[in-house]
DNA sequence: GTGTTTGCAAAGTGTTTGCAATTTA
DNA sequence: TAAATTGCAAACACTTTGCAAACAC
């Protein structure tokens, strides 16, 4: 009668072996709803303070397939900083704001881009992303 | 009663001193009115294909300089890959190709954000990008 | 047991920095 | 000649990779 939360389920189902560290990097990343900005060296961070340690490289590889897997979006970032990974799924945009760096999610931006653009010939429009720049 | 391109003009009043290397990239940069996105290891290759050398650490120094002036736009790209500027310094957006990476603007894009986004308190907007993902 | 995943360290990018030598004004 | 700028290499930050040991199935 204890079901598992939802994010083992889909890393069981998904071909990826049920590894320690693979579990304990999902479970930093979607045991509740909310939306995470993470990087890779935060990731370290909170397993370290919780006792385990995982390679860095590990992290990085484990990013990657979870990014492949479609539970990660990759946020554009500065050239230089570090990659920035988002556990918010849904179409939403970013305020950046460029003295501390923080990035943050817009709650509600009701735009429609799609009819204003037409994609290169031969090409089609993936997705679109919007970054607020705030001082 | 040759005047100087107006880059040279530019680059004289800044207070910057006109040494060679900074003209060369102005040049490359500026010589004529096309948006322009560069890395700095075009750059490199552009003067060495003129057979001027240019230290890489001063490309970027030389880069950031322009910058803080405001003749160049840095481009948010993805992490990891190096730092894209722009020359277009007028309110525009970009369409970015994941195929191949090439960044391209977006000519006509007649969006007005401003109304419909308040910053956090105490911050200001100071622009927004907008980029397309194409594929 | 077999193929996958891990840790670790090394290597690979891209960028910045320190400092002596050079150049501009 | 004083202050700014350069080249160069070392240092840095971030990310990927190679390989032997450990692990999941």
């Amino acid at each position: 009668m204890t079901d598992q939360p939802p994010y083992l389920e889909r890393l069981r189902t998904s071909g990826l072996r049920l590894t320690a560290p693979r579990t304990k990097i999902a479970q930093i990343l979607f045991e509740d709803a909310a939306a995470r900005h993470v990087t890779a060296d935060w990731i370290a961070d909170e397993l370290a303070s919780t006792g385990t340690h995982v390679a860095i490289g590990t992290i990085y590889n484990t990013l990657r397939l979870f990014l492949d897997q479609g539970w990660l979006r990759e946020v554009r970032g500065t050239a230089g900083s570090a990659a920035i990974f988002d556990t918010n799924l849904r179409p939403h945009h970013h305020i950046y704001d460029e003295v501390t760096g923080k990035l943050s999610d817009i709650a509600e931006l009701d735009l429609d881009i799609s009819g204003e653009i037409k994609p290169p010939k031969g090409k089609s429009i993936t997705g679109f992303d919007i970054v607020i720049r705030v001082r």
